[in-house]
DNA sequence: AATAATATGTTATATTTTTCTCAGAACTAA
DNA sequence: TTAGTTCTGAGAAAAATATAACATATTATT
């Protein structure tokens, strides 16, 4: 697999590009063109196909590409075979439903263990996870360094737990708070899921729709009169 | 305010600077300009300048931004004072852990209504929320319309579930289902949040970094020996 | 077997997005 | 009041990204 330097924008859509194989796959078709891609997931064939050269050769000229073959190679791609392994920081309302919702290991992960200050929650398990002391975080991470920790903890300790967590020398936050981590000077690793990011994108959108509407009413009211 | 058509990128910007100004509020900063609010976010002062052009003028030369006024004109702009009303269908674990946890509020948004199948469930209040019957859906939402559903059903309900919301006139979804909704044909506001794509795109990134580490300690190997 | 149709990967072109540059307005300090 | 500094907004330039075009290989059809 080539490693040239792809853009942010291939890299987002490849996720996407793996659910609609995983769809199509059930459905039972197992050959699809770009063109056909494309149409289902509202994107240009050029771009299909100028995504995938990124990182190989995945179709056949008059054929198109194997839906199971290109599942795979965009799995490998994505670092899903890689046995990637990760810790839950933060055991409340979204860790515990990310625990028993979330299916790492569909997605390559083993989340191995989980941390929270709860003396009621440590020692039990959840959904196979132990979960242990907030004490033991750093003790445990030397022992078993992890590739990615899941950070759910109240917004007031994003920060201070991010800069112990920089300190174990943790490479990856997949960050839930609703803080912003991403320091200019640390090189650590940063995925934001911004609840509020997205519904306040929505809400533009939302707005701006209605805002054309309004519009328009207007323009055919002073029409009809 | 103006309503030209804005770039998406734009758009997705906007709410990592209204966090970052309440941020800032909250830390008694009143002014700041946008070489700062650059530094602090990893963007050029450029684009923020350029980002917030698209909208009016909220800066002053000499001077830069007045953090009170651009927060409220952004929280305009994203809309978060029009008084949008939501509703989630599907009060499972991520169902409940938004109810419970996201402050709808906050963000300009009233959840007024879940829905549920569960028989324990309906007729019951979380967080204020009462909870109905999806029985009741189509009734309830012609009676009452909302701006937003709030999607967080299971998987296999996702589409099913979507045809109705349509059927019903729905104009916008926030999508917690692993389902792409989006369909060629309908002209329905879709904002997913897929924490798969997200873990996948961090995936990414921490394979491409450790394959560069290790790259390079293959070159220094060489070198020593 | 020959021809037509299909569909890739790549190169070229067009578009979009970001960054650079700068005139000039507003602030600051003497 | 004045001189120097700061910083915006806007237009120009550069970079990045997406689309279109095409040569060529494979499949389907006659």
């Amino acid at each position: 697999m080539k490693r040239v330097k792809v853009s942010n924008n291939v890299i987002r859509r490849l996720p996407r590009y793996l659910r609609k194989l995983d769809e199509l796959s059930e459905a039972g078709v197992s050959r699809i063109s770009s063109f056909d891609l494309g149409q289902q997931l509202g994107l240009t064939p050029s771009q299909i196909r100028q995504d995938f050269s990124c990182f190989g050769e995945f179709g056949q000229q008059g054929y198109g590409y194997n839906v199971a073959a290109l599942r795979s190679s965009i799995a490998t791609i994505l670092g899903m075979d890689r046995g990637s392994t990760a810790v839950l920081v933060g055991v409340g309302n979204i860790g515990r439903a990310l625990m028993d919702n979330f299916c790492f290991s569909e997605w390559g992960f083993h989340l191995v263990k989980a941390f929270d200050i709860n003396p009621e929650l440590i020692g039990t398990e959840l959904s196979g996870v132990p979960i242990c002391s907030m004490d033991e975080l750093e003790s445990s991470l030397a022992a078993n360094p992890v590739d990615v920790v899941v950070l759910a903890v109240p917004k007031e300790s994003a920060i201070p737990v991010t800069e112990r967590l920089t300190a174990c020398g943790i490479e990856a936050i997949w960050n839930f708070t609703n803080v912003e981590l991403t320091e200019p000077d640390s090189d650590i690793l940063v995925e934001n899921v911004h609840f509020s990011d997205s519904l306040l994108s929505l809400s533009y959108f939302v707005s701006e729709r209605k805002d054309e509407q309004t519009a328009r009413a207007a323009r055919t009211e002073r029409n009809t009169h």
